[in-house]
DNA sequence: TGCATCCGCGCTCAAATGAGCGCCGAAGGA
DNA sequence: TCCTTCGGCGCTCATTTGAGCGCGGATGCA
């Protein structure tokens, strides 16, 4: 090949004439007084020998590939892998955010109902919700208060005000002290107005977390006592307050009872369970969700992404870099 | 479409599949469980939206969309633009004997007789020429002494020797002093023996000169009077000694008498004949030999053929960059 | 020189593909 | 609320394309 310039002008001349002109190989080889089948062989060439490159990859943020990957091995209806490191918590916690928002906006219409749990993940989605659909958006689980000021009614307000939906929030912790706390709490009127609507929730975004500290909400709301006894339990993950084992069933723990959100049931419940993950630490715990099979749809980053797909725990294994 | 990851995904992958994987749209269609219609459309979009790029180039040091473009425009059977540039003439040349050794490589035949004329830019082809055929080399014209100790019949004997096959030399100058002189050499039993192979000559290799001073070798080897002189008769270039005019017709003038070499005649007797130019100052001279028609292929570097194709002679002028 | 082998070519026939059309549901205005 | 508009979808039918085959010339070897 690279020793026929002639051929090689003629091929890549072909080349692009169909690639970048568009036109048949029929018409191609009518011009070129040559046979249609020397036209598809020069072709064949030009893929094989590299004159013809091809490239696909979202000019932006979305690392499309892994985000098909993905997809493909938990059998997620909606996977996005954002293309940044994660070495800033905050822009990447704001492009999840967006990431998830450009996703509500495509899947979300006016008669869903949209359901958004308390996670800090899930604080970017706001500021990028214009123009979004009127429909209606429910508090899925309590707050806690955090430094940070990251706040779900506030978030719940503003998605609801973007689209000019209703609105439905109510002022409880995610975790009661007690059972008998939490079921006080859940009896005040605007917690019972928003938990009934939770079996009419369409779409609902969450977050994961690992049952470690540092690595979920709840576990670090509550008592060393109860985080041991959970996790002998056989708790190792949880979903915006559903705790999970390692394959991802919901698990009945005493501490459930003080938990005021979402059931498993009622996860299972939603057409579409979006939920937003990041920090590689996060893998087995955001494996163990995706198996589980109550989570449809993953928003992350790179990192994360590599560890669900390639590895147990260590690094990286095969299957990366196997394409032409 | 950056709006709609799911959708930008699902796209990409479609995209991976087609184009990466060589997957039919029915197949990827089945596959995912979408209308072929609609990966079609995804398809389209995918190319619209810049998320599949293709590039056509060769890797190395040709570059087909000028070669092609000159191909088209002067109607020739071989043309090959070096990507090089022009800044080190011992590096041109070494790069445009290379290529020219490719395509003879690739037109010539045990049974064809090869022509190679004197002319500097012809230096290079003899390092590049392992393993060529072993047709008959003849010698086209008579050699002049060079400072740089570039010689023809060296490379005549070079050539054939790289084959195997027979030689035809002569030791003439090509001008002789007057008219007389070269019928006197003319009538040498190796210069009559070359040239009685002259019509016999299949694929001819030449260089292209401007009928000024530094830009001939025939020019540069004769008298002020007769420069004048000739260019007064309408000579404005020479194919390795064939004076042709602006139109690239062979003009008779008295300065051919003196001329040791072949004839216009003998040149479009030729299957092939492989012009090997370059300097963009020749640009009007090498259009004027292409025109003419005498020449059917052009070895060349970039600069000069992007004068040849867009422009008269000052700048670029359009057509240049208007692929996708 | 004669013979075996290989490579490039163009054919046939079935599968893949493109162009254009009408349908349907969503969005927006009266 | 009803109607219009528009965009996405999948259909039909003609065209394009791919897979595999046999031919014929070139090449290498005895």
């Amino acid at each position: 090949m690279a020793q026929r310039p002639t051929e090689l002008v003629l091929t890549a001349r072909v080349a692009r004439m169909y690639y970048l002109d568009d036109r048949s190989k029929t018409e191609i080889a009518d011009e070129l007084a040559i046979s249609r089948f020397r036209v598809a062989r020069l072709l064949d060439s030009a893929r094989r020998s590299g004159l013809v490159r091809i490239e696909i990859e979202a000019p932006g943020k979305v690392n499309t590939d892994l985000s098909a990957q993905l997809q493909m091995a938990f059998g997620l209806a909606h996977a996005v892998v954002v293309d940044i490191s994660d070495d800033d918590p905050v822009v990447l916690r704001r492009h999840l955010g967006e990431a998830a928002a450009d996703v509500l906006h495509e899947i979300v219409k006016a008669d869903d109902v949209l359901g958004l749990a308390w996670a800090r993940s899930l604080s970017g989605i706001g500021a990028a919700l214009d123009g979004f659909v009127p429909c209606t958006v429910v508090q899925l689980t309590g707050a806690l208060s955090r430094p940070d000021g990251s706040d779900v009614l506030e978030l719940v307000r503003r998605v609801a005000r973007a689209g000019g939906g209703p609105a439905h929030v109510f002022y409880a912790p995610l975790v009661a002290a007690d059972a008998a706390t939490a079921r006080t709490l859940r009896r005040q009127p605007d917690v019972a107005r928003a938990a009934a609507m939770l079996p009419s929730v369409t779409v609902g975004v969450v977050g994961i977390g690992a049952w470690q500290s540092g690595l979920s909400t709840i576990f670090d709301a509550v008592e060393h006592d109860a985080q041991q006894r959970t996790r002998r339990l056989g708790v190792t993950a949880e979903i915006s307050g559903v705790l999970i084992d390692a394959a991802g069933e919901p698990v009945n723990v005493p501490l459930s009872k003080r938990i005021i959100g979402l059931t498993g049931h009622q996860l299972a419940g939603m057409r579409t369970v979006l939920a937003i993950a990041y920090g590689e630490e996060k893998a087995d715990a955001v494996r163990s969700a995706l198996n589980g099979g109550l989570v449809s749809g993953l928003i992350t980053h790179e990192s994360l992404a590599r560890r669900l797909l390639f590895t147990g725990s260590d690094g990286v294994r095969s299957t990366d870099a196997k394409r032409r």
